[in-house]
RNA sequence: GACCUGUUGGUGAAGUGGUUUAACACGCUGCCCUCUCAAGGCAGUAUUCAUGGGUUCGAAACCCAUACAGGUUACCA
């Protein structure tokens, strides 16, 4: 074809397209931005619900813009109509504002660059398919799905690559009245790029990731334009990351592959290329299978976003796991500086796990108590409150009739250079502190305590009776010390050890007596702390109640 | 099949040719501290970096093969 030809035959394929490349590079100004300044954008499609995977890419999109003092924006990528989800765009923007990940710029807010949502942009797209005709860059394509079928079938049978190219490629070199008898027989057709490459030469990239990678260059003359006019993901791609001006597309790695292709349309188009970043999946090693397979979201509770919400997980604490698998250096530094917060941390591509980074519960859970031990009283209540109006209405209610006790429990041995580190989410506080209620406590009736131990409640009355509690640590337990001896209870248990017959047991058997009794369980932080807050009045209705179910 | 990528303890990983007898963290085990638990302290947990060759005075690091794993090869993203 000649280039009036083609110049026809794209005025005949898009008759409607009424504006021009130029229109639309000017519509998108180069963004006015300091030098460094990285652009990134997180492109959900909403075929399903949001799951770790994703919250991974989006969080990493946000980190880099933000350090840099650059946008993060978010575009929907809903091309494809068939696999779309109902109410799949709320998901992506509710999750994103639950998790707090937040774009600059993009669906749902401000920006200048938009339409943000793929499906409201396919009149740039063919302006630019319009363009590539016109160039000899791509042609229309009349094959059959039975055709194409065909082709694949004797390429797997003949072990050659498998696509449309070289031979294959039957209606590449159409002419305009072969083109326009097709079209006047109404066949349905899709937009081909015509690919200039050769397999033969390689091409090298430089992933910000993975660093250098050489492929073959693309040769197939992949879809473009798919028959209902959208744009199929990879020139959307090209398109959208040029016009919104993207610095750095920051994806799963599952993308590597069709990198030639996008540098190759990147070329065509005349525009500059985006810098990639191709980040490792999340992976797991399966129980049965002893191999390392992507994560999923019907195997692998966590991996499915609602679940730390459910569960109570805080989301920077989340947030703190994901930086770690972000960067593998973060973790280390997180725990050499306690006092500062992730923006804190430079990110680097050069930390981030080349290999598919595993899925580890343990670190996770690890973080969450690290997180907690640096929360005073105050936050904890706060945070877990604010939980708990969302998922436990009865406990936030008697959270906030007891908000200044429960503070005090919160705190307990939080303030020392060593601060406690024992939960590791929310919904872990209602339990773990049950005897600070006592509606709780008296509902619990000692079914926490496992053992069937004989306590001796008489000791406890005697001692309780004579409690002081405007004492230090330290003098308290020099007291519990000397009323231990003084029935009988060895002062130690090197003591009791030593002499096991002289001696009923050891202080730390009184005191485990008294805390039985108090707490309901064997195992709790600082006994004394514990008593003072509670004060003697409720320790003695504790004690009433312990005599009330074991006598 | 073809093309990419990866493979370091139970786990996440550091490591880019020479104080690496492999950092750090999680987990696990033992001991210590201690009123219990948590925390903390100490010690143990890979004589070896998937395997086999090669390059080198010297390799986990560079090269080549093999094995295994993951990805791509859609009018899905």
């Amino acid at each position: 074809m000649t280039k009036e030809e083609r110049i026809e035959l794209a005025n005949l394929l898009f008759p409607n397209i009424k504006h021009d490349r130029d229109y639309y590079e000017k519509k998108y100004p180069k963004r006015d931005l300091p030098k460094d300044a990285m652009v990134t954008r997180y492109g959900p499609s909403p075929t399903g619900s949001v799951h770790l995977g994703n919250l991974l890419s989006a969080f990493a999109d946000m980190v880099y813009a933000k350090q840099s003092n650059g946008v993060f924006y978010l575009r929907i990528e809903d091309t494809d109509q068939k696999r779309m989800v109902e109410g799949g765009i709320e998901n992506i923007t509710g999750v994103l504002k639950d998790f707090e990940i937040t774009p600059t710029e993009g669906y749902g807010y401000e920006g200048e660059y938009g339409p943000y949502i793929q499906s409201e942009r396919n009149e740039i797209y063919q302006t630019y398919i319009k363009d590539m005709i016109i160039n000899d860059y791509a042609y229309p394509c009349f094959m059959t799905e039975e055709e194409i079928q065909a082709i694949r079938e004797e390429q797997e049978l003949n072990k050659t690559k498998i696509g449309i190219y070289g031979i294959y490629a039957a209606d590449r070199d159409l002419s305009l009245e072969e083109v326009k008898k097709h079209l006047d027989n109404n066949e349905e057709y899709v937009i081909r790029l015509k690919s200039p490459g050769n397999p033969k030469n390689t091409v090298e990239i430089t992933d910000c990731i993975k660093g250098k990678m050489k492929f073959p260059e693309h040769d197939t003359d992949s879809i473009i334009l798919k028959k209902d006019g959208s744009p199929v993901y990879h020139f959307a791609h090209v398109i959208d990351d040029h016009l919104m001006h993207t610095t750095h597309v920051i994806r799963g790695d599952e993308w590597v592959s069709s990198v030639p292709l996008h540098i190759q349309l990147f070329e065509l188009l005349g525009f500059e290329p985006v810098k990639y970043c191709h980040i490792a999946p999340i992976t797991i090693k399966d129980k049965e299978t002893g191999n390392i397979r992507k994560i999923s979201k019907r195997k692998d509770p966590f991996f499915g976003v609602k679940y730390y919400e459910e569960n109570g997980i805080p989301i920077e604490a989340l947030h703190l796991y994901l930086a770690t698998i972000t960067n593998t250096n973060f973790e280390e530094w997180y725990l050499n500086n306690p006092e500062k917060a992730i923006e804190d941390f430079k990110f680097s591509f050069d930390k981030q796990a080349v290999g598919g980074t595993s899925f580890d519960e343990n670190k996770l859970v690890n973080l969450c108590k690290t997180y907690f031990s640096r929360k005073n009283g105050k936050e904890v209540y706060a945070e877990t409150l604010e939980w708990a109006k969302k998922h436990d209405e009865e406990y936030a209610k008697l959270m906030e009739d007891n908000k200044e006790d429960l503070e005090k429990f919160f705190n307990i041995e939080k303030e020392g250079p060593r601060p406690r580190k024992d939960i590791s989410k929310y919904s872990d506080v209602k339990e773990e502190f049950s005897y600070a209620l006592d509606e709780l406590f008296e509902k619990e009736k000692y079914s926490k305590l496992d053992s069937d131990k004989d306590y001796d409640v008489e000791l406890i009355e005697k001692y309780v009776a004579n409690l002081n509690l405007d004492q230090t640590n330290e003098e308290w337990f020099e007291g519990i010390k000397n009323f231990s001896i003084e029935n009988g209870y060895a002062a130690n248990n090197k003591e009791y050890k030593a002499n096991p017959d002289k001696y009923k047991g050891n202080v730390g058997d009184v005191c485990e007596i008294l805390r039985v009794i108090i707490t309901g369980r064997r195992n709790s932080p600082d006994l004394y702390s514990i008593m003072q807050i509670l004060g003697k009045e409720r320790i003695n209705k504790r004690i009433e109640l312990f005599k009330k179910i074991y006598k």
